[in-house]
DNA sequence: GTGAAAGCGCTAACAT
DNA sequence: ATGTTAGCGCTTTCAC
């Protein structure tokens, strides 16, 4: 396709910038120990000739993994996060990609806890960060921290906006929200909908499920505006006490014929859903029990995306700018929703 | 993860079966000018090891190009097969993969032109050939040359059973079927569905949308055994008698309240929706102008995956062992299948 | 048929 | 602060 104009190496940039290619090196990695005046020559080389480091040759040079933190909630065996720590193990063992991961957990619940691991983290010296954003102001900190002395970082699946140079990948929670409400109210005129939470939410200071609430909220009120969301709690950490709670909720509210949460927790429901064969469910995330509960019937959508896909994507690239010495990419990389229901369930697969 | 055993490199298979590193690399390439004694002790000296090549090392230094010919319908501009070889084209040219594209293409409806085509492919000793499978027979025999030339294929988008070897990638078209029926189905109770076909459905001998008809047929067949489905056809080739003829149907049987076509051209028929904007309307495959018909509300649904990724994904598996010589996998790649609608239409992107 | 050796384009350690 | 150089693991040419 492209005319055979030789591609451009390191050995032309020294050319042309008239340095040796380890000078070229430095100044494309930032390692230091270069003056202004090379940089510069090195830099407009490199425009001038558009050149682009040979991905192949890089990793195959380099032989020195680079050590990424990453700065996630903690998590039980089969939730949410469980699903993306475990994409992420995958990429990084990939062949070739040179990563080496380091896991930071906080609690979800506890901004100290955060605050802790992102000191953890910069004592580390990382050469890069990936992170999700719950406690915002804490995440912009830091953030801005991680600029100051230049690490480059990333947000998977949430962000916080505002600050420069980022790489996100996620879905774009709002939209999540409009289309769950969407598959919720498909063909149908609910008049009661229950909108189940999750006890953590009322205490906790940072929601990441808001802007998918709000998406759900939003496209109800707007086009249907006669019908009522009656919200419910329930307690992920007293099993026992969801199936009760929920039953005393629908006594309350007998005309519930529709039911979602916005967070990934939708299982948690199905034994009550079971007991109410008649209600329309819309869940989220595709969790292994939250699948099971649509194949056997109990959920009947749910909204998703492939967890661990976006936990490839975002290490990929970001694993390529840190080997190639680019700046992430400034991009929002928002990954397509999924619409599940039992019949495309089977080619799902990974 | 794995604990730091060195990996193996050619030169440890070269080593453990007492030849040179040469000898190794004809052996698993096949290039030939080795003995049978070599070749066995290469082979053993590989499984022993554990050996896998760095594919990061095989792409830097192969600097010889794969001809990799491509057998696939012929296309208009915007058209299904438009879209699959953009795909190709843009996937070959990603960095390093070292593929080179031949396009042959054939005539859909015409048997002989297939033909002839494979013959000039055969003529052009290609390294490796992707096809898609719409006459089936001729597709066979034309794989079992290419076996016994000990040239590797993969299947593109669809394929015929009973041959080895094979890589598949694409959807699951039964399956899709059915798919593309729940949601024209979903809450609703139809008494009469219009399945609109293309005229050349049926002259054609091949026909590769069948397996897609039929899943949709088995559905409604199956849950709506009460449901009427005419089926209309129209002429592509003609677009001018496309509304006409869906009008004159429409009077025939007013009854219709549902439509769908099985194959990629509804959009063919948004200028009668538009004039009958009560027919809940399903489609399936991301044409823009399905796109477009999507997102002006003719058309309700559209099932679907990413053309180009499955075009991308295709080329790399098949590229990723034709350089490290191994034969493409036996496997069969389902793409997942999206469902589209108004709402999730943003984040697709790609 | 086989082996030796020269790269592929880049990185990083080592001189200076 | 800069240049030199020895690889990374594989492919491929060339000489035997």
């Amino acid at each position: 396709m492209a005319i055979d104009k030789k591609i451009p190496t390191v050995f032309d940039i020294a050319r042309v910038a008239g340095v040796s290619r380890g000078t070229v090196d430095r100044v494309i990695h930032k390692r230091g120990r270069y003056s202004p005046e090379s940089e510069i020559k090195v830099r407009e080389a490199i425009k001038e000739l558009g050149y682009s480091a040979n991905l192949n040759a890089a990793r195959l040079a380099s032989r020195t993994k680079r050590r990424i933190a990453i700065l996630l909630p903690s998590f039980k065996e089969g939730e949410y996060w469980d699903y993306m720590n475990r994409g992420l193990i995958e990429a990084a063992e990939a062949d070739g990609l040179g990563l080496q991961l380091e896991m930071f957990l906080y609690e979800q619940t506890d901004i100290e806890s955060f605050v802790g691991k992102s000191r953890e983290i910069l004592e580390s010296k990382p050469d890069g960060v990936i992170m999700n954003a719950v406690f915002k102001d804490e995440v912009r900190a830091f953030a801005e921290t991680l600029q100051e002395k230049d690490i480059p970082y990333a947000f998977l699946d949430n962000k916080v906006d505002g600050l420069e140079n980022i790489l996100y990948v996620g879905i774009d929670p709002y939209r999540s929200g409009q289309l769950g409400a969407f598959l919720l109210t498909i063909n149908h005129n609910p008049k009661e909908i229950a909108l189940v939470r999750i006890l953590r939410d009322k205490s906790q200071k940072g929601d990441p499920n808001k802007p998918r609430r709000q998406g759900f909220l939003d496209y109800i009120g707007e086009n249907f505006p006669d019908t009522v969301v009656h919200t419910a709690f329930i307690d992920p950490s007293r099993p026992e006490s969801i199936t009760p709670a929920l039953e005393a909720f629908y006594k309350e509210h007998p005309g519930i014929s529709h039911l979602i949460m916005t967070n990934s927790r939708i299982h948690l429901t199905v034994p009550f859903l079971k007991k109410h064969p008649g209600i329309f469910t819309v869940g989220f995330d595709d969790l292994e029990k939250n699948i099971a509960a649509l194949s056997e019937g109990a959920v009947d959508f749910l909204v998703t995306h492939h967890i661990q896909d976006v936990a490839k994507e975002c290490l990929y690239y970001f694993g390529e700018s840190l080997t190639l010495g680019k700046a992430p990419e400034q991009k929002n990389h928002f990954v397509h929703l999924d619409i599940l229901h039992r019949l495309n369930l089977d080619s799902y697969s990974k």
